[in-house]
RNA sequence: GUGGCUGUAGCUCAAUGGCAGAGCACCUGACUGUGGAUCAGGUGGUUGUGGGUUCGACCCCCAUCAGCCACCCCA
């Protein structure tokens, strides 16, 4: 045999079973994603790399962007993420589009990282914002979707939390402590941000470092210790009550210290994670102000999140939420007796799928005990013998595999009793 | 991009520098029209790849690839 050549580095291979965790992911995005009125759409997998060089780093599309030139010398990136291609939808037809727009997509993605636990080369990604729209009550529709999700998925509010905080609210208090200067407050955003990968010796290193003076530097310790800093902000206020009004506030915890990485955030942000900190973050997302700001158009502010199905799918299957496996492919296995009657088997076949039967027609003349052992491996419940007998009668001779029982009717009767037993 | 751990049968893993093994799985039979269970037998390997050291390498050294983990980053 020759050698197998490998997969791509940070690609995974979707087996039934794995592609049945997909698709049921998929669709459980989709019912809670319609559940609150949203629309689902998508952008092309392939896109020039000028449209993330306008609005990213330069460092994402240099370094963590697949790009390669098409045959024409283009440069062409899979695209890492989706916000820019939806800020192009949407700024095409900007004045066709009624507002404020739903919208949700799954589907998948790239970036050249190095794998690690909860993170591959390619993955899915769950997309949705709600565009046109401004209000602390528009923010927490998107919160409330995501623990919908959570609460569809049998995830307990003990095991997964949402983590909120108001950049507004973060804005105001530096600039109590006196940090007014625009670069210095990112830097100091960015220092909170690090507060819990550092050690706390480290970390008061880096803020001096930073330039802040030590009564600046315990007031930000105050600040990102006080629990209950989200009541100086009307509309932090406004976002829990809202929250309470859609049954989402047992998941929903406010925490200073949830600052965001992207730059494009202007309000509210948050990201859900395992309570027990283990791994990544499933979910980030949060406020913008102008969606379309680098491609023109009208200012549009929304809100969005994104959740990657590599982090999300661990924490499922530690919490036993995944949907059960060995689910089967087929109701029932028409067996093959011999050349002779592989025709008769076909069209008894046919008259079970006829009756809505997912029925598979063993296709290859081998011996019986081989057909039996198969349906069994593939956790077919019904077997249905055709032999001379059966041929000769018009009839055929279904086993139950579960039961251990078997009789022989007609192929109209023996669909019928099938299908009572599976209902 | 930086660092650590690991690569041996389809899977999970053994093997002081001295004959490469076990369990599970698979195949055959006991059982010529009936799956699982049991018993008996059997197939299965360029030890990730390429070099080096050695009389001799799964074992030591170098490189490389892959997986995992932690940094970095997180759109």
């Amino acid at each position: 045999m020759e050698k197998i050549i490998p997969s791509v580095k940070g690609t995974r291979d979707f087996y039934p079973e794995e592609m049945a965790i997909r698709s049921w992911l998929y669709q459980t995005l989709r019912e809670v994603s319609e559940s609150f009125g949203y629309q689902e759409y998508d952008g092309p997998f392939l896109e020039k790399i000028d449209l993330y060089a306008a609005k990213s780093g330069e460092e994402l599309v240099k370094e963590q962007a697949f790009v390669f030139p098409d045959r024409g010398g283009d440069l062409i990136t899979l695209r890492p993420e989706l916000t820019p291609s939806l800020a192009r939808m949407v700024a095409q037809r900007q004045r066709q589009l009624t507002f404020p727009l739903r919208w949700w997509s799954f589907g998948p993605f790239w970036r050249y990282e190095r794998p690690q636990k909860g993170r591959t080369r390619e993955f899915f990604q769950w997309n949705i914002d709600l565009i046109g729209a401004n209000s602390p009550e528009s923010d927490a529709e998107l919160v409330a979707i995501c623990v919908a999700f959570f609460k569809k998925t049998g995830l307990k509010p003990d095991q997964v939390g949402v983590f909120v905080n108001d950049r507004r609210l973060m804005d105001a208090e530096l600039e109590n402590l006196r940090i007014t200067n625009p670069e210095m407050k990112k830097q100091v955003f960015r220092l909170i941000d690090r507060r819990d990968k550092m050690r706390p010796e480290d970390w008061a290193a880096y803020a001096i470092e930073v330039g802040l003076s030590v009564d600046q530097f315990e007031g930000l310790k105050a600040i990102l210790d006080n629990k209950e800093l989200w009541k100086n902000s009307p509309d932090m206020q406004r976002f829990f009550e809202a929250l309470r009004a859609m049954g989402a506030d047992e998941y929903v915890h406010y925490n200073p210290q949830v600052i965001r990485g992207l730059e494009y955030y202007t309000g509210t942000v948050f990201e859900a994670y395992d309570l027990a900190r283990d791994g990544r973050a499933i979910l980030g997302g949060g406020h913008y102000d102008n969606l379309v700001a680098d491609v023109g158009g009208e200012p549009l502010p929304g809100v969005g999140f994104a959740m990657g199905d590599v982090m999300i799918g661990l924490v499922l299957q530690k919490y036993g939420c995944l949907p059960p496996l060995g689910i089967s492919p087929a109701d029932v296995l028409v067996t093959v007796f011999d050349e002779t009657l592989l025709i008769e088997s076909q069209k008894a076949a046919r008259q079970f799928r006829e009756m809505g039967l997912k029925t598979i027609g063993y296709t290859e003349v081998v011996r019986l005990p081989r057909q039996l052992k198969f349906a069994d491996r593939m956790n077919i419940r019904f077997v249905a013998i055709v032999g001379p007998d059966e041929a000769a009668a018009g009839q055929v001779t279904v086993k139950d595999l579960v039961r251990g029982e078997q009789f022989t009717t007609t192929v109209l009767d023996a669909g019928e009793l099938i299908k009572k037993m599976l209902a």
